[in-house]
DNA sequence: TATGAATGAGCCTTCATTCAT
DNA sequence: GATGAATGAAGGCTCATTCAT
């Protein structure tokens, strides 16, 4: 693995223990194996890495739904794990996602951002539009707007479980029961 | 007003204007026209004015969606009322209502943010109790679950507008609506 | 002695040992018996630091220019004694009087150098101006002016010498004497 | 041109807009088109490069001293020309200049400066010898010692001039005739 | 209670220099 | 000779916190 992605991977494992301000450079290098002056061969500073984690995480994110969703099962099935694959994540990625969300990070890179996250949003737009053209779900909707409030939706619902260490296995499942149930009425699925 | 009050609304005021990673409390204390030391008199640590912060961020919030809500509208109307309610306190307190959710603060005081938070969730409830006892929203919905998820919907949707310094008004009202169909259809209203 | 001044005092100690790049501010508050910090209590930055140094250094300038001219004495020994005082100021304060006229330390406090060294300027203009009354120095001198041209050509003779470490006296002497008479011609002195 | 002497011309030209101290060594290799290893090839450390430039400015001045001053004219001419051509170095050269005169650089160079310097101290000897042997000037002048002087007032005017910015030509003129008096009352000449 | 000068640990960043290729 | 990625020591500065008054 090359130094950037060392850096990278070193950066999300060790913000998810301690969170992102408290988190010094040296820190990082540290895990990453490298000198404090190679991180700055790769990133202006510290927050120019952000647009990178991100990054990273979506794509780590869109692995998971693509691998937890089947293709071919039902519009309902596939948001059942659509929020299966979210929860995970979520369980995983905690404090980074809470990062992301955030917009915490400096708001010079919000715009990069948006670029990033589009292909997670083009995903969701896309099961959405199937469902769509089979009518499953309701045809008032903006497909857009809508991917991004169902994804906004889910995420809220598995961080208001996780970031208060909720171990209990079955509030985790009623919550993902009630979010399901939320999300087929809210798309008007029969 | 007392000092610690002082303290609180200037820091709020300059975490809005500033970030909180950003804000030292030297500045807090300018603000507040007190002592640097004074702050820790109050304040045992820069940490723990966050509850406080929190507290009174809830209080700012629910006295905006008090005020918004009419209790005598019809139960469409009320929605879209807290719709615009979360809304405009979200365009107003973008960087704190981060904060508040994205458990950024030190974990140590989450519990206590649980505590602080519970009249918003339980108002809700109420909301939700009254529309289900008039048979205007679906049966099989979990109160306080649903509560939770609604709050969690509407605050991601208007942070998604306004994280990313949407001036235009149309596209905020289109949000808006897309929130309030895909509300209404979730809680199952006719 | 207040703090301020022992951070001035520090600065020009080791300045004078190590050169002002070369010197780091932990070694001027270290050498000051201050902490840290508190250095950037008195000053916003390290080079914030040079006005107050080139005042001190001027102060002590002409503390030693005073003490050395006698006051009643003739011209011709006036501008003896004077030498004497450059030469000795420069022999001591060899590294800072580069600085000083160098203008490395950066631009942005320029200005302020002009005022700080005015009172050593009118100080020699004073003594011109004393002596073209009593017509003993040719007409066509402009008082401001050559103040300045001496003050250069002094200094810069004293320089020459110690940047050296010339260390024989005889060659010092020798110096002085060239300059001396250099600079009763230049001025036309009878 | 060789890579020493890109090195060199890169370093001079990066001096003068940004100052010494100020300038990475990482700057002067993009200016000179090499990398940065190759830098140690020729110079074994960023200090060892100050008595080349010294040299080549040392040369620029000459070269500009005897472009500008006319063999054949009269003394009084060639002083005048002389200064014009040190304050023309002076204002292109400031910062340089300043390093140079300063000794600021490492004091383990200092024995090589005053060998680069030497063929300007001759030339001007020989000038002033000239005019003695013509009994152009004073008899009791030492050419050597005098010759120092010269240049040391001559340059600490030029640079009294530019250092603060001063760019009314009328105010230069005035202080290049200034010193034009003062230089040949200095040397007693008719 | 209130003050605010003082503290000093710790962070981000720079940059001269090295060395494997 | 030439390269440029990598190094890591060092420096300027910030800021939460303390404490004598």
């Amino acid at each position: 693995m090359n130094k950037k992605e060392r850096i990278i991977e070193a950066a999300i494992d060790i913000f998810r223990e301690n969170g992102i301000e408290k988190t010094p450079v040296s820190s990082i290098v540290k895990r990453a194996g490298i000198a404090q002056g190679t991180f700055y061969l790769y990133f202006s500073s510290k927050l120019a890495l952000m647009p990178a984690i991100a990054e990273v995480m979506v794509e780590k994110t869109m692995a998971i739904v693509e691998k937890m969703v089947d293709k071919d099962a039902q519009f309902e099935k596939k948001i059942e794990q659509f929020i299966d694959a979210i929860f995970l994540v979520a369980h995983d990625y905690n404090e980074i996602q809470a990062l992301i969300y955030s917009g915490l990070a400096s708001t010079e890179h919000l715009k990069e951002w948006e670029t990033v996250y589009a292909p997670f949003y083009d995903w969701v737009s896309n099961m959405l539009m199937d469902a769509a053209e089979q009518e499953l779900i309701r045809s008032s909707i903006h497909i857009e707007r809508t991917s991004k409030l169902m994804i906004g939706l889910v995420e809220s619902a598995a961080e208001q479980v996780y970031l208060y260490d909720v171990t209990d296995e079955n509030e985790v499942k009623k919550q993902k029961e009630e979010v399901h149930r939320f999300l087929l009425h809210a798309l008007g699925a029969q």
